[in-house]
DNA sequence: AATTTAAATGCAACCATGTTGCAATAGCAA
DNA sequence: TTGCTATTGCAACATGGTTGCATTTAAATT
């Protein structure tokens, strides 16, 4: 079960989402808002807006999660097929709104994949 | 610049490659080793060897590093299009012998992809 | 408005994974 | 056998994330 009061701290964090457009990491958002709110909470806030289906997260390529907004998400279906995209030079993630078909595979069940591709975004192209 | 020496470290960690099908968790690793090698020198004889192409790595679901033996890798391109496969119920993390295509994408230049896909194993879905 | 109650928070302490610097050890070439 | 340098062990550290518990607070109830 998710949020059920609407409290500084979950105000606080969903607002850090609306001014971003891509992903952003648990460490960056403690860094940000270790003034106003504890590490511990920000934990708990963000398991429970992702089991909202208010944000996903992901894992990036060193083994630390991001979170970033869900855009069609449910509560208890998350479109998790859409592949992110994490720059290897500034390490920024973001969601490409793209599908990528993953093949059925004999004798196991498949129920999420996570695919995170490694590249140059556009601002570390130049 | 990968191995140059075979020491009882190398031989150590390959002979746990070869009684294994999929990948190894180095934290398992480690484990497995304590009383033989340090875990300084695990972790780095991994990395050496990820560099000659002998194992690749992949980030499991909860951010932890595993690796597993290369089939057709060379030291300089891992053919790191194949997805591999984690049990959500007992962890374990099998190479997929599939390939996924990964479409081109606007504006960034995509290097290498993981694609880690969830599920029930053979073994968990009795 | 005052009371009540469980959800939410802060704190401190903890755990796991992974890394670093440096001195000691050991392959292996000469 | 000697000498060089890759490799190792150790201890200490860094980071990301979790836990238990006492305190606070949103919001429902009176």
């Amino acid at each position: 079960m998710g949020i059920t009061r609407k409290t500084k701290s979950v105000e606080l964090i969903l607002s850090q989402f609306e001014e971003e457009s891509g992903a952003i990491s648990v460490s960056s958002l403690v860094e940000r808002l270790h003034s106003e709110i504890n590490k511990t909470t920000i934990y708990r806030v963000l398991e429970k807006l992702e089991d909202d289906g208010v944000v996903h997260s992901i894992i990036g390529k060193s083994g630390i999660k991001w979170y970033a907004k869900c855009d069609g998400c449910s509560e208890h279906k998350h479109k998790d097929t859409h592949p992110h995209f994490q720059c290897v030079e500034c390490g920024k993630i973001d969601c490409l709104p793209v599908e990528v078909s993953i093949p059925e595979i004999e004798n196991r069940e498949v129920l999420v994949s996570q695919i995170l591709i490694q590249g140059k975004c556009e601002a570390c192209l130049s």
